[in-house]
RNA sequence: GGUUCCAUAGCUCAGCUGGAUAGAGCAACUGCCUUCUAAGCAGUAGGUCUCAGGUUCGAAUCCUGAUGGAAUCACCA
């Protein structure tokens, strides 16, 4: 549309000998009551034109019309002037441009991009919180892969530490040697039975120990169960035979069932990162930072970092005892990745939980001069809440990933079964079907909102497969590619076509907005975008089907030139859905 | 208490750098399957864009304040 802005330039400087910049003409898409497919806002340049917004309008309009072609005819209401392209030149973007083999790919950046997202304890299976966490991290991955990035995925997995202990010891106290094998239970979640059990039996020592008199606070230092997984932790780091046994066990359990969920929901990683490999890393930044006089040592022999010049506090970046905290390790770790792949930008994809400690991160890099410390950014998105409020893995409350896909795959069986359109499928073809469908409803429903928004979800109310969803976009596809499969005509050639109707019209400007959406989607590090832009194409496109007879149309070339239409928007609907993670069918 | 984020129809959400009468879906009510897939299409009804100021020709959008909600302010991760 930059040659309407630069004809509007033109306009003003001939019109009213004024010099404007192609920021000053607001140009907008024609609402759709009114004529037109494009709209110039006239109130910020009666300024210029010393005129009233319609006779300003009138004039550029005029303009417009003389010195381009491809303006057919325009119309001013109030400050708008609407104006209304040629067939022609919609027809020249769909034959030029939508039908182009390379239509939505673009040429590599020459930027490297690292997405980092999953990022799970190996002390419990993955609830819905860490589903939207994985579907957001893959799918932006993807966008920024179609907006010509090279991406790295990667995931760095907290597989140590105190939370780790508690299941390695409840195991062994309680488990009489069970296995995944022994008791049937996928891995991941046998050990977060555990998990659970620790934190049960714990409480029951805290009372205990309670009404002996102790206080709360004292009770839960004091408790047998604490004190041991704390020497168990010890152990761990001093590399104790057998704790390193039964770590390296218990984590290959969660380890196969964690690939079966990743599997399920069809997220991959390129590069794993392990917490047991990165927790003594950050050490020699804090000696640097000490020397550059960024951090300073208190008495006791802490350091620290002042961070009050910048609105925050102060914060410790080393114990007393010379060992790691949180932020120390993530030090160490954004050097590792950065020189494991020298990236120019690295995205982390964690809940907002974190902003903070995010915020203080990539400050202290900065502050450090660490030059790609510009190129971090956090991707921080809202929790997942249930009616009930937030989800907690100890209480029992939250909704288990393995169960969801299930139902989801349920739902979507029943739903398709009622329909009765795939009879004919084979059992295997079917059940990845309704894979795919349930998948798609899901995706869709956490993609489809923004992701720095918290998001409700009701297990009692299931997520919807009509309407703004998943299975209709999916459905939609796979109506276009049984026209398609049904044509019986080669459509290849292009057809000489002259006019359009409305409906075709629409569908062909949706089709145009795809590459910029998808650029939009890269710049804002959102799914949401994309999941929007699809449906609307997708109502688009059931609009035209509805409205024109495809293989009945009145004419050979007309039939053949809504056949491209529809290929083409078939295209870009699969196109836009991979970039979910959403999977479309042939059939459903 | 400090900081950050959120607030749009009964419900779930869109609304691009300020622009026309604020849009979808679900739920409710009407129509449309002997015609390419009705998981669809068309329509009716539903709004003080939390509130109050300000900037502007023009504010759901920008600024200030208030209210409600969430997160965080650990020598946890």
């Amino acid at each position: 549309m930059d040659f309407i802005i630069d004809a509007a330039l033109k306009a003003v400087k001939a019109l009213y000998d004024t010099d404007l910049s192609s920021s000053d003409i607001n140009l907008q898409e024609t609402r759709k009551e009114f004529e037109g497919q494009v709209t110039i806002v006239t109130f910020p340049i009666t300024r210029y034109s010393k005129k009233s917004p319609e006779q300003t309008g009138n004039d550029i309009g005029e303009f417009l019309q003389k010195e381009l072609p491809e303006v057919a005819a325009f119309n001013v209401i109030k400050g708008f002037l609407n104006i209304s392209l040629a067939d022609n030149y919609w027809l020249d973007k769909l034959n030029n441009q939508i039908l182009t083999a390379d239509f939505g790919t673009v040429a590599p950046n020459g930027k490297k991009v690292m997405v980092e997202y999953s990022s799970p304890n190996t002390n419990k299976p993955l609830h819905l919180g860490h589903v939207r966490n994985n579907l957001l991290g893959y799918s932006v991955a993807q966008i920024l892969g179609a907006a010509g990035y090279e991406v790295i995925k990667a995931n760095l997995v907290n597989d140590r530490g105190i939370h780790i202990c508690k299941s390695m010891l409840a195991w062994q106290q309680f488990g009489n040697g069970e296995t995944p094998e022994s008791s049937g239970l996928k891995g991941d979640h046998l050990v977060g039975k555990y998990y659970v059990i620790f934190d049960k039996e714990y409480k029951k020592q805290i009372d205990e120990l309670k009404a002996q008199g102790q206080t709360e606070e004292e009770a839960k230092k004091n408790a047998p169960l604490i004190k041991e997984a704390q020497a168990m932790l010890q152990q761990w780091e001093a590399g104790d035979e057998e704790v390193i046994n039964l770590w390296k066990t218990m984590n290959g359990w969660v380890y196969a069932g964690f690939e079966d969920t990743y599997t399920k929901l069809g997220v991959s990683f390129d590069k794993f990162y392990y917490e047991s490999n990165t927790y003594l890393l950050g050490k020699d930044i804090i000696e640097d930072g000490l020397s550059q006089g960024v951090f300073f040592k208190k008495e006791d022999g802490s350091v620290w970092i002042d961070l009050t010049a910048n609105g925050l506090d102060q914060k410790l970046v080393l114990r007393a005892d010379g060992t790691s905290v949180y932020i120390t390790q993530d030090l160490g770790t954004a050097e590792l990745k950065y020189n494991d792949f020298h990236m120019d930008e690295s995205i982390y994809v964690v809940g907002n939980e974190q902003d903070y400690h995010f915020k203080v991160l990539f400050l202290i890099l900065q502050k450090l001069g660490k030059s790609w410390a510009k190129g971090l950014y956090h991707l921080s998105y809202g929790m997942v809440d249930l009616p009930s409020g937030k989800m907690k893995s100890r209480e029992g409350t939250v909704v288990d990933a393995d169960d969801l896909i299930t139902e989801m795959e349920q739902t979507a069986k029943v739903q398709t079964e009622q329909l009765g359109k795939v009879d004919d499928f084979s059992e295997e073809e079917k059940q990845r079907l309704y894979h795919m469908i349930g998948m798609g409803a899901l995706k869709y429903f956490l993609l489809k909102v923004e992701p720095k928004k918290r998001l409700l979800f009701d297990p009692n109310e299931s997520i919807d497969f009509q309407g703004h969803t998943g299975p209709f976009i999916q459905y939609t596809h796979a109506r276009i590619r049984s026209v398609l499969n049904r044509a019986g005509v080669d459509f290849t050639e292009t057809q000489p076509v002259e006019e359009l109707s409305a409906v075709e019209r629409d569908l062909i400007i949706a089709l145009t907005q795809y590459p910029q959406t998808v650029q939009q989607a890269a710049k804002d590090y959102s799914p949401a975008v994309i999941a929007n832009y699809v449906y609307e194409l997708a109502k688009a496109y059931n609009k035209f089907y509805h409205e024109k007879s495809i293989l009945q149309a009145e004419d050979e070339t007309l039939k053949k030139f809504r056949l491209q239409l529809s290929g083409a928007a078939a295209d870009a609907i699969r196109k836009g859905m991979i970039l979910l993670g959403i999977e479309v069918p042939e059939r459903m």
